[in-house]
DNA sequence: AATTACAAACCGACCATTCGGTTTGTGACC
DNA sequence: GGTCACAAACCGAATGGTCGGTTTGTAATT
């Protein structure tokens, strides 16, 4: 069901995810959902949760994919655009946006995203060492970035040429070299 | 009406944007709204229309404070990062989002987004320069900030630490000086 | 092994409300 | 008198939520 749930929001959109929708997908009575879920708010703050799972089992797949060439970098920016890459993100993205209205849904989506930026920082250390990761200047270019691909992903939803977007990527980590470097 | 749409958009959101909820606001009766506006998409894109007029005049009212100090660049990004703050991007962002699974909606914010995209770069222009601001690493540097400040906003609709996000936009100050000198 | 007791999972009809949209009416102004 | 701008009653469809009832599983009792 919560599955269903991410694959109406993704296609339907937020206003577009009612529960008769999510029903059909899941292909689950009404009673079902609702004995499950007491409610709408509950099922979208289950599916919140839910996807937060599923983007930190992204997270740490990706994570143990590193390897030991040099180019740490490139790695670690690949590593954070896939955290904003696919439907799991579009879903989320749809209840980011719709949580600026609602409190109970904000509060869910807080938290999750708390979360996932811990595990965040922990792969980052894993490949840049905890020492280097733990400094100012590295943890404010991680914010920088992550403000960065928010925003190409923002972007992605309107425009569709993905190479591009690639391109843009590319050059971000450039960027992001000379933001760690300038202050080691 | 459409300033009472706007008002929904910000406080209810997009789902919550009813045809009611619009003419209870601009105390207009159900037929009145109907008249003008043929249908409920009809309202939305004349609200997108609205919003980028107001964004516009924003923008050009921001451009007509430019003085002849040196640091242009600071100007620059304040002058962008205007347009991503306040209740209109918030509205803007509602129907960004909602966009994203509407054909009709999308095809009006592109266009209204391109618009903007054009004021832009002639205020640019008039801040740096025609030579400078052709250059390609110029416009490249653009994207990037523009990428960056959606992000920022997107970000500042969840964590309302204002002082915080305003320490990210100078820093990308300097990141913004390092793009364009570099390539100088 | 069979019976009982109970709980959880599940079903789908039903409800009040709200949605976007239509139709009909009405007064003002050219 | 005809058109325009608005008003209000009204419509069917869809919304989230409730309710009584059925099935299924499970553990204790005999």
């Amino acid at each position: 069901m919560l599955d269903a749930t991410v694959d109406c929001l993704v296609e339907l959109g937020y206003s577009g995810t009612t529960t008769a929708a999510v029903q059909k997908r899941a292909g689950v009575s009404r009673g079902a959902l609702m004995h499950h879920f007491g409610s709408k708010a509950d099922l979208l703050v289950a599916a919140v949760r839910h996807l937060a799972e599923q983007r930190g089992a992204n997270l740490v797949a990706q994570a143990a994919a590193f390897d030991d060439s040099p180019d740490r970098t490139s790695q670690a920016i690949d590593l954070l655009w896939e955290t904003f890459t696919g439907p799991l993100f579009t879903a989320t993205l749809e209840l980011w946006s719709a949580s600026r209205t609602d409190a109970e849904l904000r509060s869910a989506v807080l938290e999750f995203e708390r979360s996932l930026r811990r595990q965040l920082d922990t792969a980052m250390e894993l490949l840049f060492g905890d020492v280097a990761a733990a400094r100012p200047a590295f943890s404010e270019a991680i914010e920088l970035t992550l403000q960065f691909m928010r925003g190409a992903a923002l972007t992605s939803i309107l425009r569709t040429d993905h190479r591009r977007q690639r391109t843009t990527i590319e050059r971000w980590k450039s960027v992001f070299t000379t933001l760690i470097e300038e202050a080691a």
